[in-house]
DNA sequence: AAGGCGGTCAACCGCCGGGAT
DNA sequence: CATCCCGGCGGTTGACCGCCT
């Protein structure tokens, strides 16, 4: 049975919020807080649904947002955390002071996600593209896998290629860290719970050992902003240093340019790191190669994964 | 100058989980 | 235990804007 409209839509005005409204809504949430939403409208006087309410309020009008571009450390910050959490934004707009989960959406769809893609890296999986083609050539040519058991598929980074590593794990190792295992969903009926009365953060969802990697880079990340751009993160300061991340014994993302973009430092580091294990090289051969493009190809059709 | 086009981002939609009853 | 209600979340849409032809 579907569930009925959260609200009487007859009655519900949509579309882009006046200044009007948002006077309306601002004073009503800064003198009676932000309780129950499906009654605020009604409350301040607004022909809005409840929960258009919240979201305007949660991605505009709150207080302490930043409305100015990302910066250099943020974009790291979101590239590192979507490889290890995937498409969680909450989670990862969490660790962001000021932005919410729609700006960090929004950002990755229309700028981040593009970068990666142009630089040849699969933004889902943040491995080559041509290391996804040669791993569904592997899968052609592998005689029938049994399915892997029901924890180690729960347990795996990405369903889609459990066993591989992701591309910047080699990016963690130049830079003296141990990558994150990444994206490992506690799902464990015994699995610890968090500390009662807390907040849950992401790394609650990760396994021991990943939630300690993934702390590390944060508190550097934190380290970072707190050095380079003469406040706390966490206070809700913005930070638009030109400085770049501190990750192990190296630096990611500060080339001296100062404007040049962080998730492109970040990125060429990975593929620096590309060059240095050879990957660079299987990858260019990969790109040479027409059969892992052309699906009609003879050597393709061979694989078994032609039209 | 005008229309097409692509990028950006605010807002909406529907689903889900958790707390209350 | 079942149901309801609410807030939160991620995916998607559409309006707006600037650039290009």
């Amino acid at each position: 049975m579907r569930r009925p409209p959260c609200c009487d839509k007859a009655n519900v005005k949509k579309g882009p919020w006046t200044p009007e409204e948002d006077a309306k809504l601002l004073a009503f949430t800064s003198t009676h807080g932000t309780g129950n939403w499906t009654t605020v409208p009604q409350r301040a006087g607004l022909k809005r649904c409840g929960k258009s309410c919240r979201l305007r309020y949660t991605n505009y009008l709150r207080p302490n947002l930043k409305h100015e571009n990302f910066t250099q450390e943020e974009e790291e910050l979101i590239v590192t955390l979507h490889a290890m959490l995937g498409s969680r934004w909450s989670l990862i707009a969490n660790q962001l002071p000021g932005r919410t989960d729609n700006d960090v959406k929004n950002y990755w769809n229309t700028k981040l996600s593009k970068k990666l893609r142009q630089r040849g890296i699969d933004p889902i999986t943040h491995r080559p593209i041509a290391d996804l083609m040669h791993s569904i050539g592997a899968l052609a040519i592998r005689p029938p896998q049994p399915p892997p058991n029901a924890s180690s598929y729960l347990h795996a980074p990405n369903p889609a290629a459990p066993a591989l590593p992701l591309v910047h794990d080699a990016a963690f190792h130049a830079a003296g860290m141990q990558p994150p295992q990444v994206a490992i969903a506690r799902v464990d009926a015994d699995a610890p719970s968090p500390d009662h009365g807390q907040q849950l953060r992401w790394s609650d969802f990760l396994a021991d050992d990943a939630a300690a990697e993934a702390q590390q880079v944060l508190v550097q990340y934190h380290e970072g902003a707190a050095a380079t751009g003469g406040g706390s993160a966490q206070a809700g300061s913005s930070s638009t240093g030109g400085g770049g991340r501190v990750c192990g014994d190296s630096v990611i993302g500060d080339d001296g340019g100062g404007d040049d973009d962080g998730a492109a430092a970040f990125i060429d580091a990975i593929l620096d790191c590309d060059k240095e294990t050879g990957v660079d090289q299987l990858i260019a051969e990969l790109l040479a190669d027409p059969a892992y493009y052309a699906g009609s190809s003879p050597s393709s059709s061979e694989m078994g994964w032609g039209c």
